[in-house]
DNA sequence: ATGCGTCGTAAATCATAGAC
DNA sequence: GGTCTATGATTTACGACGCA
């Protein structure tokens, strides 16, 4: 019991950063919907399932993404252009 | 949208996004003692009277709008410290 | 009308995992 | 291994809206 216990605490203090494939969908998701990036509660939890992740750290995902990006769009445009031919060609099949 | 104030601009994606008010007050974060000294408070009791407010306010050199907000963003975040919690306990 | 409640968020800041 | 920077989380501050 103690055991598991250390072993919650450990993992609420200690972060992870996310797997290459949830910051994959969260991007896919935030660039497909650049001109409105605000999921509701119910897309919130479908990535959240997605990616493995709960609904407060997608939601805590989008804040920091909408914002990081609004300070820099240059900085990300290599990135924005990347999921854009990635979602055109998801959409072509 | 909703939340606070629009970006008039052409075809910039961030457009239509929610922006802060330039009005608004720069976050300031709280010393130490400041922030104990509400979490004992709170300790004491979740919601705050008028009386209550005004003395804290006094004493931490805050405004009681300050210590207003501070009650109610502190019982959201214990709101969803509940949250997690009951979350990881079922599965 | 006032006034304080929640909810969702902006923006700044904190903490540190990871890249170099 | 020590410096940094990117990234996830937390902290102030508000707008929108609800209810008494």
């Amino acid at each position: 019991v103690m055991i598991l216990r250390s072993r919650f605490l450990d993992a609420r203090r200690k972060r992870r950063n996310f797997s290459k494939q949830a910051t994959e969908i969260l991007n896919e998701y935030f660039y497909s919907h650049l001109s409105n990036p605000y999921p509701s509660e119910e897309a919130k939890e479908e990535l959240a399932k997605k990616c493995s992740i709960t609904v407060s750290q997608v939601s805590n995902w989008f804040g920091n993404k909408r914002i990081r990006y609004k300070k820099n769009i240059g900085k990300f445009q290599e990135e924005a252009n990347l999921y854009a031919a990635k979602t055109a060609v998801n959409a072509a099949h | 949208h909703k939340d606070e104030k629009p970006e008039l601009d052409p075809n910039n994606p961030v457009a239509n996004w929610i922006h802060a008010r330039s009005t608004r007050k720069k976050r300031c974060p709280y010393t130490k003692y400041q922030t104990l000294e509400l979490e004992k408070e709170f300790l004491f009791n979740m919601y705050l009277t008028r009386d209550r407010r005004y003395e804290v306010a006094r004493v931490l050199n805050l405004t009681e709008r300050q210590v207003k907000i501070w009650f109610q963003n502190r019982r959201m975040k214990m709101k969803k410290m509940n949250k997690e919690k009951s979350d990881s306990k079922e599965q």
